[in-house]
DNA sequence: GTTATATAGTTTAATATTAAACCACATTGG
DNA sequence: CCAATGTGGTTTAATATTAAACTATATAAC
């Protein structure tokens, strides 16, 4: 389990390196993950639902939505209800660029996928979905 | 496969906030990674073999490394042969520290053992070594 | 209702990381 | 030899991230 971990985190620094290259100006990697996030996940998004998302600090995520917000990506807006909190919409321009990035960034992806047959991948996910929600849930 | 590649980045996050905060003063998880390659690595290890290891810029590793020896958990030396080389080998108080992060750290470590048995750990391995190798060949 | 506590988000200071320029030494090709 | 190019490592400036203090609003307890 040990090595698991090891290669998990050799493989995402990798795959991180990789990515950061192929995304266009003035993306970042955290603007690109949370751009991410907000175009799979249809809930309401609010900053603190983001930042545990992607457990970072909060204060991380401040400056990563104020990109994202001068860039022109999201939009932010008060909630009605609840005079503290905010809710973030990712816009078209938004869109637009993660679809550039993604565009980018699919040929090494699919020539990683060919390595691949569909069981092993599933098995794969599985476990690590596994090892995710353990790690979810030890937190606290 | 993107699903996994998800997967492993939360994994990721995951476990360094977790190990962040289980590591001892003065540890970074830069040293820390650093230490556990030294240990484990028998190699003669120069700077830039570490940089490659671990897929970090240059500049990082000068910065972790000038830390490490500041702590007096590693040595280096100077290259008899090549003028420009230099050589890192952890020293005693080194793998005390190390020994003690681990200590901190293996809680965690085998309440999530204990959720895999032994087969399907080495088949996550097996899979994730795979990735990791392409990605490794991938980069030039 | 008022006080205490919790939650959402921002700010600040310190540190880590990147990218790129840079210095010094090595190697290669004429 | 020596010029050109490559390699090991450092430095610098800009940016990202953390941890912790802070502001403002909401919820709970009495």
């Amino acid at each position: 389990m040990y090595q698991v971990l090891t290669e998990i985190g050799i493989i995402h620094q990798l795959a991180s390196t990789a990515l950061r290259k192929a995304l266009p100006k003035p993306l970042t990697l955290a603007q690109f993950y949370v751009l991410t996030h907000l175009s799979r996940v249809p809930d309401v998004n609010t900053p603190t639902r983001i930042t545990k998302a992607f457990q970072v600090t909060k204060g991380a995520m401040t400056h990563t939505l104020g990109l994202l917000q001068k860039n022109g990506f999201v939009s932010v807006n008060a909630d009605r209800n609840d005079g503290r909190a905010k809710h973030v919409y990712i816009t078209d321009a938004g869109r637009n660029i993660l679809a550039e990035a993604l565009k980018n960034s699919t040929p090494h992806f699919l020539a990683l996928n060919e390595k691949f047959d569909d069981d092993e991948i599933q098995a794969m996910t599985d476990s690590l979905t596994k090892i995710r929600k353990f790690l979810d849930k030890a937190r606290d």
